[in-house]
DNA sequence: TATTGTTATACTCTATAACTATA
DNA sequence: TATAGTTATAGAGTATAACAATA
């Protein structure tokens, strides 16, 4: 599982220095990786108490905010939830049964069905959203040197040229 | 050849907060959370499939995660899973039967049953430790010169003074 | 009386397999 | 025949409530 083997011009992984690395160094990256994931962790493990504040499970939470991009089918939410296509009938049967989305049949096959937000549906999208977008204590509490360079760091991560 | 977008001659403070320089930006965390969180919650939505090479449910590699750092009580694993401890009581057995894990009777109070990895149970979360430290492709691929920066930020973040 | 873990019950999420209605 | 969605069934995670053993 050695992941490209043609680390050509890589100077090896020193345990310590590695100062004049153009790639990646891999004990680095393990190191950054391994505290982002203990800050993250933290936070993700409140995730299912942050949806039930709007009366949702976690996975009704995830289909809300997908949802808000534009209709989709049902197949494309079940690739997007990595879940089977039989799992994406009752969720949605117990969300539309809320009031939060509704199926329409697609007119160009119609095989397919359209889920898109009811209004109550974007509504709750809204106040979903801008909670989820609160910041962590860990993270607000970073100096603003520091919150822009994570930022920077997370889009060029993001948006690999 | 990095940065320079942002260095636009504002000294880092909210836009209209003017004089108290020491404040951390609010716009500015959520710019930074938010693309924390779209990369995090990529990586978070393969986790069940990563659980799944060890042949364990999300919360079984969760426990098997916890239980390394020593014997855990019932309701202390409870707590850490933040659910009900009666559900506790199903999630063991389930381990138990396979070998995972072990439950013994506490001396000083014998209503508490401790937790331990069996023999099993401990090569297993080595090999799922091992597993969860690989840092998602996006990571990998950054520079040096993020990493470094990335792991520090990540580290004041957590230990805070 | 209070606490630890269990049992009973119910709901949600998930997978597999068989089915329907379209294509 | 192949695909999109459904239904049926089963297992796992979760919550609440009632209970036994122990403190």
């Amino acid at each position: 599982m050695s992941s490209s083997s043609e680390n050509l011009g890589r100077r090896g992984k020193s345990p310590h220095s590695g100062l004049d690395a153009q790639e990646p160094d891999e004990a680095l990256s393990k190191q950054a990786w391994a505290l982002l994931f203990e800050l993250m962790s933290a936070h993700m493990r409140n995730f299912p108490a942050l949806a039930a504040e709007f009366e949702l499970s976690p996975v009704q939470a995830h289909v809300v905010r997908q949802l808000g991009e534009g209709p989709l089918a049902m197949s494309t939410l079940a690739n997007y939830l990595s879940c089977d296509a039989s799992n994406v009938t009752g969720l949605v049967d117990r969300m539309e049964a809320r009031g939060l989305v509704e199926r329409r049949s697609s007119e160009q096959d119609r095989r397919v069905k359209m889920l898109v937000l009811t209004e109550a549906g974007a509504a709750l999208r809204e106040r979903l959203l801008e909670r989820m977008a609160e910041p962590p204590e860990l993270i607000a509490a970073l100096a603003d040197e520091d919150l822009r360079a994570l930022r920077d760091i997370m889009r060029r991560a993001l948006r690999p040229q």
